[in-house]
RNA sequence: GCGGGGGUAGCAAAGUGGUCAAAUGCGCAGGACUUAAGAUCCUGUCCCUUAGUGGGUUCGUGGGUUCGAAACCCAUCCCCCGCACCA
């Protein structure tokens, strides 16, 4: 029979909006909010939207069945560039691209059956919306955490936008990976800075977090302990100071580095013979690109400038130079320079013949600086360092410090990367900054009341400059303080910004009295599982941290932490490569929804991977996938009781009402460990003996079939509705509670029966194959009397027993040991111990007696011979469990 | 260089002290069904050998711990990802 799996799931997808199976609960008790990385507006889904919406829709149904009241959202992120690119090219307004977008994106959503509260969409390009990250701004004005400051800034040629740091990948653009070059702008940033050392500390209580992300998180960060250095300037009055992580080895200064944006550079050498050729330095290294500068191969470039400085710990004076790989952003812009103990320095010495003076001593060997080939960064003792030589280096760090700080030559401090979050952008599409300059009175905030500052829509996209500027209507405006003539900012917002607290907002998205009802947000947050692609470990996920803290201080939340869990999805790829249109191999998900229908894509890619892992999309494998949905289908194809006949039940029936209830135990335990593979495939395994195994009890297969669709229903929920109804149920599986280990049908002597006459059937079979006969005339099962059934059956139902049989024959086979009773009693003991101890389950003689009658019943030829006494041969082939057979 | 994660059969991918020659899916081979193909079902799929069986060699490489190691420890090689002239 051929089934329709897309009418299937359109009925289904019907029946749940009906029954408004989704929507959240106005006052959640055990709540879980399951979010998922909102997408960009382009149009299209892609296989790794597939894959991060599919595993955050199995969650949430499988809470929702947990009886969690569950907040799955879905909104937006609909500003930026690529709509404003569309309207260039296309000549097609913003606004309406991103908002057919939006339909296109919602309509693929809602074919593949996710589960979203749709009541609770976000969308941010919307006033309504944007609006408060209009407020959010004015607030943050007020409290000095938004400032527009003059600096050299990121700046994409190809968006014609500056950038902030976290969007500069490898000196690249993150969208469209043009060089980015440096420029002096006036420019609006978030003082992230202000947060720093608490988002550092954050980091350590995301224990739900994957590490890598932490690592980037606190890599970007970039904390450094050290010293400041102050020296002074010989002949002049100026003073430098220069940031340190070797307070140890200031003895052995020899040289100093200034960055050539440094502003004494420029000042020092003013009027002095160095002049020209200084400025022709510091125009050339302005010149490089950040990506050649900062490659570290490149041979270190730089000049002296002509002036000294005196190191204060022992007067000597030493050159100020200038070179390429000293950066103006990173401490102070200076570089105390230690040739024989820094590998920079070295190279930089080496090539322009500076001194090398060794101040810390090896222990093994003596270093002398001419044999030098490198420098030496390792710990040893301090030499011609003053009153401190002789002590180890690591204690000189904390002395020296000390010393300096006492004696005012410097003082320790703590460094970071981490810079301001730039959030200019010269564009159209995006939130407006709402800022009005006014001659007299300067740069004010729009009133509250006067929000939302909305996008004009007057205005012209001509690919060159922030089309904003080209709306005389809404540049030209009144100062809100002294009513004089007064122009708009005309820089919108990073879309950053947006998608930083929309998840605040999924819970009260209506609400217009604020960005956020405080009520709602106190029911939902912190999200409780987020899910997304690793491209953000520090951009969406730094940001958001840090808005919720900002939110916090506003009063607006008392959450710190927006994020409890994250899930970073892995890639998906074809052919062990990403996918990319360069190469070829891009597979749309829309044909494959198509012709699979959206359970065997859902299914497909939960199965090949776990989440957190690369995925390879393979075309053979989803055609496995949707032959073993088809195969489901025709186990489960008219209704059955739902529970098992009333009368004695046979073996093969318990036997598999049991295993039905162990799956139940290890499929929920595999869900909460996120391993969606490994609870597939344990279905898989148990659909599949099902339908080798022909039960008799009608009620029994009904049971089990119940149960493997309530096992399955977060997974592929069409496919599990449509079985549960064939099956004879009425209500929807999607409203049904998610199922529990009923201990009433565990049934150790079944499976342990199972399991013999399991491994005698296999032995018979192939008998008959080898003997090339269908049916065999006589079948002889030949057992001694002590059979060792017990172990063997045990060994399938994983109890201890099966430590301790592997214990005795791992003794027993070490010929030299030859263990004494008292040793194998021990290691038992402490096997025992280590697994817990677990009841044990044995066969009977009556037991295993029942497993052959069972057999005999399909093997009409076969006769089971009892042997009372066991000879050592035949024990022999008895032992591992089976009992000999013996044809005739 | 620093940090994170990995290396398992033809492929993908489980397994982290003993049911392990190793789940599952794909691929491949054989069989059943069919006029045939497809679909479906069954069986097999490291090597040698056997009627059952037994033996050998395997989880990057080399050592070690253990009665027993794919799993634990040490060393080493390789791959992927992130950061990086960070002073």
């Amino acid at each position: 029979m051929e089934i329709e799996h897309n009418k299937i799931a359109q009925k289904w997808q019907g029946e749940w909006a009906k029954a408004n199976a989704f929507t959240r609960a106005k006052n959640p008790k055990r709540k879980f909010y399951c979010l998922e990385m909102f997408p960009y507006t382009s149009g299209k889904l892609h296989m790794g939207h597939l894959r991060n919406y599919s595993i955050g829709d199995t969650l949430a149904r499988y809470k929702r069945m947990q009886g969690f009241h569950v907040l799955y959202p879905m909104g937006f992120d609909s500003f930026g560039l690529p709509a404003e690119n569309a309207a260039i090219k296309q000549k097609i307004n913003p606004k309406e691209w991103t908002l057919t977008n939006v339909t296109k994106i919602e309509e693929q959503m809602k074919a593949l059956g996710l589960s979203y509260d749709w009541s609770a969409e976000v969308v941010t390009c919307r006033p309504e919306y944007y609006k408060w990250n209009q407020w959010l701004f004015i607030q943050m004005f007020k409290k000095g955490l938004a400032y527009k400051r003059e600096a050299p800034v990121n700046w994409c040629p190809n968006c014609g936008t500056s950038l902030a740091n976290e969007q500069v990948i490898q000196g690249k653009c993150w969208r469209c990976e043009t060089e980015v070059r440096q420029e002096m702008l006036s420019q609006w940033f978030f003082k992230i800075t202000e947060y720093t050392e608490e988002l550092l500390e954050g980091i350590k209580q995301l224990d739900g977090w994957p590490p890598r992300v932490r690592v980037m998180q606190e890599n970007w960060i970039g904390k450094s302990e050290g010293t400041e250095i102050f020296f002074k300037i010989k002949d002049s009055d100026k003073t430098l100071s220069t940031f340190t992580t070797r307070p140890d080895t200031v003895y052995g200064i020899t040289y100093l580095v200034l960055a050539p944006e440094h502003p004494l550079v420029l000042e020092l050498t003013k009027g002095t013979p160095y002049e020209a050729q200084v400025k022709e330095f510091v125009e050339k290294v302005k010149k490089e690109s950040l990506i050649d500068r900062r490659d570290e191969t490149k041979p270190k470039e730089g000049m002296f400038i002509g002036k000294y400085f005196i190191n204060p710990v022992n007067g000597d004076e030493c050159p100020l130079y200038i070179a390429d790989y000293a950066i103006l952003e990173y401490g102070t812009g200076a570089v105390m320079a230690v040739p024989a103990h820094d590998q920079r320095d070295f190279e930089f010495a080496k090539k322009y013949k500076l001194p090398i003076k060794v101040v810390i001593a090896p222990d093994a060997y003596e270093l002398r600086p001419d044999r030098m080939t490198r420098a030496f960064i390792d710990d040893g003792t301090l030499v011609n360092s003053g009153e401190f030589n002789g002590s180890q280096n690591r204690d000189a760090m904390e002395d020296i410090s000390k010393f300096l700080e006492k004696k005012e030559w410097g003082k320790r401090c703590t460094q970071y990367k981490l810079r301001d979050w730039l959030i200019s952008r010269q564009r159209y599409w995006g939130t407006p900054i709402p800022i009005v300059y006014c001659k007299k009175c300067g740069a004010l905030p729009v009133p509250e009341d006067q929000l939302p500052v909305l996008l004009p829509e007057d205005v012209k996209f001509t690919g060159e400059g922030n089309p904003v500027g080209t709306s005389s209507s809404f540049v030209n405006t009144t100062c809100p303080k002294c009513g004089g003539p007064a122009t708009r900012e005309t820089d919108t917002m990073d879309t950053f910004v947006d998608s930083s607290w929309y998840f605040f907002r999924y819970c009260s998205p209506k609400y217009e009295k604020g960005m956020f009802e405080k009520k709602e947000v106190e029911k939902w947050l912190p999200v409780d599982q987020y899910i997304g692609g690793i491209e953000h470990a520090i951009l969406h996920l730094l940001y958001s941290r840090f808005i919720c803290r900002v939110l916090r201080d506003l009063g607006l939340t008392k959450l710190s932490e927006p994020f409890n869990k994250l899930l970073s999805q892995g890639l998906v790829v074809k052919d062990g490569a990403k996918m990319s249109k360069s190469k070829g191999n891009v597979v749309e998900p829309k044909p494959i929804i198509e012709k699979y229908g959206p359970d065997t894509a859902r299914f497909f890619i939960l199965f090949a991977a776990l989440p957190e892992k690369q995925l390879d999309w393979s075309d053979a494998g989803i055609e496995g996938i949707f032959r073993f949905i088809n195969k489901l289908y025709s186990l489960a194809e008219k209704p059955l009781p739902h529970t098992p006949g009333k009368g004695k039940l046979n073996n093969p029936d318990r036997f598999m009402l049991s295993r039905v209830n162990r799956l139940t135990e290890i499929v929920t335990g595999h869900i909460e460990n996120f391993e969606f593979s490994l609870a597939l495939t344990e279905i898989m395994n148990f659909v599949n003996e099902l339908s080798r195994y022909k039960l008799s009890d009608e009620g029994a297969m009904g049971y089990c079939l119940r149960r493997v669709a309530l096992l399955f229903a977060p997974f592929i929920p069409h496919t599990s509705e449509e079985i549960w109804h064939r099956l004879g149920e009425t209500s929807l599986i999607v409203q049904q509670e998610w199922p529990k280990q009923d201990a009433q049908w565990i049934d150790a002597r079944a499976e342990g029966i199972e399991s013999v006459k399991a491994a005698v059937r296999d032995d018979i079979a192939s008998i008959a194959k080898l003997l090339n006969k269908e049916k065999l005339a006589s079948v002889t099962l030949f057992c001694a009397a002590q059979w060792k059934f017990t172990a063997f059956a045990l060994l399938k139902s994983k109890m201890p027993i099966t430590d301790m049989k592997a214990v005795m024959q791992g003794l027993m086979s070490n010929q030299e040991l030859k263990p004494h009773g008292g040793e194998i009693s021990k290691i038992v003991e402490r096997v025992a111990k280590k697994q817990g101890s677990v009841p044990l389950a044995t066969l009977t003689r009556d037991d295993e007696l029942a497993a052959l009658a069972d057999l005999t019943a399909e093997f009409p030829n076969l006769k089971v011979v009892l042997e009372e006494k066991s000879s050592e041969q035949k024990s022999k082939n008895a032992m591992p469990g089976k009992p000999a057979i013996i044809v005739e």
